[in-house]
DNA sequence: TTATAACCGAGACGGTACGTCGCGTCTTAGT
DNA sequence: ACTAAGACGCGACGTACCGTCTCGGTTATAA
């Protein structure tokens, strides 16, 4: 059933996404998907949950840090912008604009616990100083402008995160990191 | 009616905001307002691009650097989590999010020519070198830095943009701008 | 719409006359029924109303007593057995058997007016006396006899009100009405 | 589980007397009630079975004619208005009239057992001359008309089935059966 | 000064999807 | 083997809005 509706969305967009066609697809009666979601919202929420939860969907960084950090950018923009998963977050994040019960939803079942996944990766990966893990607090800044700067760009401006973007966007928060000026052009390229 | 539906959205929702509801507020039948506009969306648009051309919606920047970018930071902040004018932006960002084509007329009609406004203050305010007006691309890309992470502060993560986080985030770009170590902590605290 | 309902009674029967099959077959919109009336069995009261109001629906009575009722009587039999009318009148009295509502309903805005009707037809071509009319008491009385035993021989037991039936029926009550015994034998004969 | 139909038809009528719900006061799984019955009017078949079966149901007539005849009536309009059996017999005739195959079960599983048992006891009670029983065809004329009667007043008009109604209809048939005028006014009052 | 046209309120209408209810069938554990 | 528990496919329910469509009634101009 959650295959159902990511399919459906993917095909049809989110409005003609019905919980009737999703059933039809699913070959499945309506009631018996309002016995186990509350509405199309909840299904997505679960079809996102299950997407993000599967370890294969997450590549291994490299042990370098500014190859890592890269990396991971990479990973970011390709899921936003050609994935079905950014596709369901992307629509959720929607939802979650008009709907306050979905944005807490959204937020608790998963940004939350991504982003503790995510904050655990970068720590491991990008060590504070030479020798030790980075601290939290820094390994959630360095998301934070990245995440939010990615979305940025996907979101509001619907223009693809190229490699150029990537390396600038990497090579400015790492600099930040350091306190050295950024290499080359300091930040991406204007968006809107 | 451009009132009349504002006033719906803050009360009751989008959801609830149907155009019979605005119709009725409005003391209007409902054919008249499909006269004018072709849905709801399009008069939050239309409600959008009032609020914005309103000059006296934006502060005046102050001549210093530091300080023209923490006002600006700080309005942008107040308008997302604060104003009516925010909560109409944020649902036609996320109807824009179920629909290309809202996506293209908010871009089109409203956030394009805020981007050419909002460039133009910032390079009047900061000047790339000394002496000399900012570049329109250094203008972009702080822009996008600073609206990308607010814009993630405020809707990914529903916390305030404090004064802290505001004077973070000014402190980064800047430095970033000027290839410096930014002042104490480098970012503004994590967020999700 | 009227005229949907009572077809798809005759063609489908009660159970599947429903509301949407009713809006489909009418050409109108399922909302557009449920704005007129409240249920089906609404419809069919003003479908049953519709039928009787129509004055050629009632054949004139000849004005010979005997005549007249075995007229009456034959007439009802028909109605009861062979009409759409009664299909719709022998559909509503089933479902007021179910809902006193229905059966409420069914009392007042049918049973009483067409009483009142019926009366004032006996009461016309039956004189209680050589030279009166029949008194309102005795022409519901008789009228209480036949349509009783109408109905019960047409519902309760599914046999045809032939002529053999009515012109028993016919003669026991007008025996009883003048106080003589019956032609030949009293009853109708046995139903169950 | 009889009992527990029984009940809930008493409580909240025949609609709401779901299987489900019968299920539920009988403290039974659903599928055991499919298999013993194919739906909820089978269920009340029995239940009908069963009151009338029971011996204790019937009251003794006395020896005299005409006491015994408004005995009958009396209980008969009782059993219609005022018992649980009542309520059941009304509630399926009111199905039988939507639909042929519980018109022909009811007639074979209740009604024409029933007619047989109520026309043995009127032969039993009512001579058809000075020392003789009545016969079958007589019995069954006057049942017709009597139950005729009392059913129309009952249902169709929903008014009592009171000491003037039985004296007089019991009055009126046995005038008919011997060919004199009945005593009194003829018929019972007029009913609707 | 009247006629005539444009516009408006009111709201019925054909549709589509909603979320709920009850049906009768089925599968699963637990006696 | 039979039960309770209850999920399931199915189909109808009655409701909410959608966007379109007549209607009269009132201005607002043109004859």
């Amino acid at each position: 059933m959650l295959r159902a509706a990511d399919d459906l969305l993917m095909d049809v967009g989110f409005q003609a996404m019905t919980v009737g066609a999703i059933a039809e697809r699913a070959d499945v009666a309506k009631q018996t998907i309002y016995r186990w979601w509350r509405s199309k919202v909840d299904i997505l929420l679960d079809v996102l949950e299950e997407d993000l939860r599967d370890p294969s969907f997450w590549p291994e960084l490299p042990h370098h840090p500014h190859a890592a950090l890269e990396r991971y950018v990479t990973h970011v923009g390709t899921v936003f912008t050609e994935s079905p998963t950014g596709r369901v977050l992307f629509v959720l994040i929607g939802h979650a604009l008009h709907d306050p019960a979905t944005a807490t939803a959204l937020r608790g079942e998963v940004l939350r616990p991504q982003r503790q996944y995510d904050r655990a990766r970068i720590q491991a990966a990008l060590p504070s100083r030479p020798g030790g893990a980075a601290s939290r607090h820094h390994a959630d800044q360095l998301l934070d402008l990245v995440v939010g700067a990615a979305f940025h760009r996907a979101f509001m401006t619907g223009r693809p995160l190229d490699t150029r973007f990537v390396r600038q966007l990497a090579g400015a928060v790492l600099a930040l990191r350091d306190g050295v000026p950024p290499p080359g052009a300091p930040f991406p390229a204007p968006s809107v």
